[in-house]
This record gives C-alpha cells, sequence and structure tokens, in this order.
DNA sequence: CTGTACGTTTAGAATTTACTAAACGTAGTA
DNA sequence: TACTACGTTTAGTAAATTCTAAACGTACAG
C-alpha cells in the first residue's frame, strides 16, 4: 500500500520533535530542524514558519539555537533580504558542537564550583566536625575526577578535526 | 577566612541542582543526590526530605528516579521499617545506567522510526514525486547511519564490565 | 482491633517554559 | 518622504512541569 510523501515527512518531523523534547530541547526545535533537513533548497523564514505552523517569531528564536549548535547554516542570496537555511548533514560536526556548547556553560561552572569547595577544604579554611571534612573532602575529590575526565574526554571529541564514522570505529575497538 | 562546613554543603548542594536543571532533570533530583553523596551513612526518606527542604512526597518520587538510574541505592536494616539510601560513588557506573536509560525509550523508536521510513521508500511504497523521493530517501539513510553508530557507540559503554579512569584514557588516546 | 510509622499517590498550586500575536526596527524602493 | 518586506523583540497566554499538602495504603506493635 503506497502513501503520500507528504505523510512521511510529517511523521518524520512529528518523530524529531519528540526527540528534541526527549532530550531537553523545544518541541519545535525538532520539528524545525527536520524541515529544513528535508528540503533539497535552503529554506526561508517565513517558508519554515508555514511547513512547521509556528509562527515566525517562534521559528526566529529557535533557529538561532539551531545555528548555534551547527545544526543548521544561514545564508543569503545576492539582491534577496531573506536569510536562507540549510541543514548541517555531518552529526558528528553536530555533535562536537553542542559537547562544546553545554561544556562552556554549566558544565564548566559545576567543574570549578567543586574544584574550589575542595581547595579550601585542603587548606583547612573550613571549621566543622574533622571527620566528616575528610569524609566530604574524599567525596568531593572522587567527583572533581570524574569532572574533569568527562571534560577530558568532551574537549577530546571537540578538537577532532571530524568524527566521523572511522574515528567511531576506533574508539568502539578501543572500548572492546 | 574560615567559613562553616554547612555552608558548602548548602552550596555544593545548589550547584548540583543547577547542573540538573541544565541536563533536563528536575532541580529537586541534584539537590537530592547532593545531600545523599555528603552524608557519610545512608540516609532515610525523612532525613532527605528535611537537609533539602523538599517534602516527602517529591523525595519519594524523585529517588526512585535516581534510582532508576543508578545514581543511589535503597537499603534496608532489619527491624527499622525505613528506607535508606546511599549514593552511587562510581560515575561512569551511572553515566552507563543513564545511557542504557535514555537510549531504550525515545532513541530507539526514534530509530525504528527512521528505519521504517527509509524502508518504505526503498520498496517504493511512497507516492510523490521522483526526485523528492530520491533525495530524502538519501537524507534520512544518512540520518539512520548516525542513529546507527550512536547506538552501536551507547551500547559497547553500556556493555563495559567497567568503564573507569583507565578505559577512558584507553579512549582518549583512540582519539588522539 | 486500634494506633503509629512508614512510603506512595493524588489534587492542585506555583512556577517555568514554549509559543502566539503584534509591535518594532531596519534596509531597500518608489 | 512613505511604503514594503524582512527579521527581531516583547507582552502576554497556554501548557507543561515541579513541587506541596494531604489523603491513602500497608505493615507492624500493642
Amino acid at each position: 500500500m503506497t502513501r503520500k510523501l507528504a505523510q512521511l515527512k510529517l511523521e518524520f518531523t512529528e518523530s524529531l520533535s519528540q526527540i528534541s523534547r526527549f532530550w531537553g530541547f523545544p518541541r519545535g526545535m525538532g520539528a524545525i530542524f527536520a524541515v529544513v533537513y528535508l528540503a533539497p533548497d535552503a529554506l526561508s523564514l517565513d517558508e519554515i514558519a508555514e511547513r512547521t505552523g509556528l509562527t515566525k517569531g517562534a521559528v526566529s528564536t529557535e533557529i538561532r539555537s539551531l545555528a548555534r549548535l551547527g545544526l543548521v547554516h544561514r545564508s543569503t542570496r545576492l539582491g534577496d533580504r531573506r536569510d536562507f537555511y540549510k541543514a548541517e548533514t555531518d552529526f558528528f560536526q553536530s555533535i562536537r558542537s553542542i559537547l562544546k556548547e553545554r561544556q562552556t556553560s554549566e558544565f564548566d561552572r559545576a567543574l570549578k564550583s567543586v574544584s574550589q569547595a575542595v581547595s579550601s577544604l585542603d587548606s583547612g579554611q573550613v571549621a566543622g566536625d574533622q571527620a566528616e571534612i575528610l569524609f566530604i573532602r574524599e567525596r568531593l575529590r572522587a567527583l572533581q575526577d570524574f569532572f574533569n575526565a568527562i571534560d577530558s574526554l568532551a574537549n577530546a571529541v571537540t578538537r577532532l578535526e571530524t568524527l566521523g564514522f572511522s574515528n567511531v570505529k576506533r574508539i568502539l575497538s578501543a572500548l572492546k
């Protein structure tokens, strides 16, 4: 039984919306990416708004996030004031952008916060029950180690020129 | 200048709350984990409620999520009807649980959804403009490849007996 | 059987987030 | 100058989420 291509695109858009929400991004973000990803040509803001059913304003803000994450790219055409958007097709590239993004904001702050706590405990700047201080110092140090390991990993991935399938295979064999 | 240990614990709790929210988990979840993680002994539900400032009900539901993710463990004491919770200290273990958890729900559905779309395109079950069908088929296949790569990676990590520092180092050197 | 000490569930309040509609700013055009 | 075609920002709304307070169920103690 055959079905319309339009229906397939709609289902895909719905699917990406779900995933987007699941990973903590707005629902509309997934929908916008889906529409752009399935379009052979770069789309204008109004075209995206029409195809997703969102308003121009919403698309404007969401697509900025997508661009910041490197999932879409903005381009212009001579003699045309509109912006056009096309999807990034190298997803590993996108993953790197996302890791970089996430890393630089909250993750870094957390890492610093813990490090600072550890050092103030180390230099005896904290008053309190001695046994508990020792215990907490150990726990925080363990957490700090963990954060540092994650940080190194993310940095390594971020720094790779291309994290393509070949590199993923190398990682998988290292894990074996 | 010295400060109170209690204050340090409070700051840490606040910090983990932020991170929790950042990664799409409830704010209270981070707070609960922080409190449990800094406690030398396993804590009862009421103790956690008191130390976080949340109600018993909230702690009850949040801690179930934490347990499901493997971030805390529930234990009991003979002759005591209460449950006690202690923190998992092997964070790499926790990461595996979280990956497993996330993977099995939405991610898998997405993967299947895309695979199904590709195969219905492949077997000519979709009616529409032929050139567009070919284009979309290619895009979906690329996405499918990507999902499969991620899936393999997550599976590999999940299957590792222990993803400790030594393994992280192996990964890092493979990435170099 | 009744009372008590638990954990869980529920109904709803408070907050946050995602989104809409419309105003706004700007650059090009007549 | 005014007009048009854009993208952006804003004010407010709808919806989802996180949490509280209280009811509930259960198991053990007396």
